[in-house]
DNA sequence: CAGCATCCCTTGAGATACTG
DNA sequence: CAGTATCTCAAGGGATGCTG
């Protein structure tokens, strides 16, 4: 049989979309920035290297699991390096590579748009849940 | 009993921490550049206002509810303006505002250096998981 | 043409308890 | 101090069928 119905065939279409999209650069760099603790650990990793403990009291909002998840996979990235001292107790130390810094001003041009406009977004937020209500009240 | 334990600290102390998160423009902004098929739809849009159908075709990757979930809410954060031309068949039009235009370089910013690194990122992940391999059969 | 509604499954993320 | 391991639950996202 090679017949294939159009649901299949538009599967296939996306599947095979979706291993160009899982290659995108773009995509692939806002899956890492884009989780959720990213933005606030390079922020603060951008003032200068943190010991584990530092970061966890800066980010109180992050559970230690999600931290310890974010700062892994942003050293699996090469985004920040990881430096264990042995000593008792034993010394942690995270910083910035020069990968990593080079994105810090990416990020700051994000974060100045998101500051300058982001009052923007919630008066048209307002406006279009208002309309919205109005909108469902006149249906029923 | 006004006696708090140190989980039930930690657990007012990251929920606080959650709500001014939830504030953080930065966040905000990652939250919503960061859905998976927005960076796609505002690249798509940034050359042109797109019907719906166009869309469509061109983001294959994206099921219906993805894209139309998408539109949907760039267009309540004032990114992007739905046009509905009533005619049979009805013709839907979707283009950025000001506002959505504003975001574009900002876009940019962050596709040139996802663009540029991409490959730094690929290898220093290889290294990283060669490393993890490595570290694995040690311990067994 | 341009959606909406529903079902279902995978993934993200928090709570909790334990360790070198 | 700086984690690891496990459980659980809600949300994200896809497939499918239907509609003005």
């Amino acid at each position: 049989m090679t017949t294939r119905t159009a649901a299949q065939r538009h599967a296939e279409a996306r599947a095979s979309h979706r291993a160009r999209s899982a290659d995108c650069p773009t995509n692939r760099l806002l899956d890492r920035i884009g989780e959720k603790w990213v933005a606030l650990v390079l922020k603060e990793l951008a003032e200068g290297p943190r010991r584990y403990g530092e970061l966890a009291r800066t980010i109180a909002g992050a559970s230690q699991k999600m931290l310890t998840q974010t700062l892994r996979r942003l050293e699996r990235d090469g985004l920040l390096a990881r430096t264990v001292t042995p000593a008792v107790p034993v010394r942690v130390e995270y910083a910035l590579t020069p990968l990593g810094q080079s994105l810090v001003p990416v990020m700051r041009a994000v974060t100045r748009w998101a500051e300058e406009n982001i009052d923007r977004i919630d008066v048209a937020r307002e406006t279009y849940d208002a309309h919205d209500a109005e909108r469902r009240s006149q249906r029923s």
